[in-house]
DNA sequence: CGTAGCCTTGAAGGTGATCAATGTTTGTGG
DNA sequence: CCACAAACATTGATCACCTTCAAGGCTACG
């Protein structure tokens, strides 16, 4: 139940997969974790808290993580959901005397590879290939967080339907596709900075219409056309 | 009236004295602005927009700059206000056939330094202390777009002087200071992603109890302490 | 078997949006 | 210097959307 730390003998070999490490070599991979752990988090575990010094910045290799902060009211604001080849408070790594700008559950069992941030500032700094391939990860989590800002004055239905359609592997419009997190009504408001009542009577009409289902703690949209009208602001 | 360019002779020596050049030498600037030129641009006029191809970034050297995104309904909402100092459009590079992820409109009369792609990828991610300088301004602006996140659900007084507080350079708290910007109501409005008369309504409000002055297009805050008031909730 | 987390539905109420009209400031050209 | 246009600021009335509050059901897990 509690994290667990383990060698990280197999995971670099899983690193490699993802596009961060697309042209390195297994030594190489190697280095650049170096003095690293893996941690195993089960369901609602937290891998680092808000305000926490952070002298560890960590990659994600198995299941998700939601980056979250509290608001002076007492529920947490949802920032960005975390999947594997994601890189979590690189960017603090910097900073002197860094604290974790966030604090990151696990959604369902969830690993990641933590890396001292000696590490980052001695070897993936000096790495330009590398840190060329991280800020193109910046921007597009940069871009999403703006794509959610432009959408605030929409209707709620349409910033639902802009979410749901972020976090879906968006190749094939037309088919049907699930969103590969297991996401709750309430982590969909947090995320949107609405309540979850809201959020429920939304998607609730949604099932009725057979535009979505949800069936196992997993969303799957049916009709992802109609989805992106509502996002347009056309009447479903 | 329209864009100027010049020879970024003087323009050099300026950057030296922003942190993010600070331990560098003056050859050294020179050499990572590289075939910059100086842009020039007054009131209201684009840098650069939303979706053209980015084949230079910028540095702010005066005034400041507004990044912006049209909504679907057309009106615009604004991410960021840049000041002197600001980095822009580095993030997206790295990326091969990069476009710009949002339009630069100048606030008032303003300058920036634009620099090739090129030189970005041969010269800045090659040294290891800017990018970590660059990458803590980046950390900055992050941590501002989540702090707004987390006001989402607070009141609309709330979140215009959360912003207000964002701008100032808060030294001291408890005397009187101004926005560095020429700011419109509208451009809080649109920052915030509400109405320009919801935020009037406030503004006006707490012109009446003295906490702020708009006098010559600039805003003052008289009593600070009470807008953090404002900020937590509590009523004034 | 009981608790905790999640989902659902309904009724009432408030905050900010919308629409419309008007005043004020800034800048431009004759 | 004045006239005019454009951008910005302001105020009021009405209304929709989302929140709040309350109550209950469902499933998982110790």
């Amino acid at each position: 139940m509690s994290s667990n730390s383990e060698s990280l003998v197999g995971a670099v070999t899983e690193l490699l997969a993802y596009p961060l490490f697309h042209d390195l070599k297994h030594d190489e991979v190697q280095s650049l974790c170096d003095g690293g752990q893996i941690r195993v988090l089960s369901h609602r575990e937290v891998l680092f808290r808000h305000g926490e010094p952070a002298n560890f910045f960590g990659v994600v290799v198995g299941g998700a993580f939601k980056l979250s902060r509290l608001a002076q009211n007492g529920d947490d604001t949802v920032i960005h959901f975390c999947s594997p080849g994601d890189v979590l408070a690189a960017l603090v790594m910097p900073q002197p005397r860094a604290l974790y700008p966030l604090t990151a559950h696990a959604m369902g069992p969830s690993r990641a590879i933590m890396i001292r941030r000696e590490v980052y500032l001695q070897k993936w700094l000096a790495n330009p290939g590398l840190i060329a391939r991280m800020q193109s990860l910046l921007s597009m989590r940069m871009s999403r967080l703006q794509g959610q800002k432009v959408m605030q004055r929409a209707p709620l239905s349409a910033k639902v339907a802009a979410l749901l359609l972020q976090l879906v592997c968006k190749d094939k419009s037309g088919e049907e596709m699930s969103v590969p997190l297991p996401l709750t009504r309430k982590e969909i408001a947090d995320s949107l900075g609405v309540t979850v009542e809201s959020v429920i009577r939304v998607m609730s009409d949604w099932g009725k219409k057979g535009l979505v289902v949800t069936s196992d703690q997993s969303i799957r949209i049916l009709q992802p056309d109609r989805l992106i009208q509502q996002v347009d602001g056309e009447e479903g």
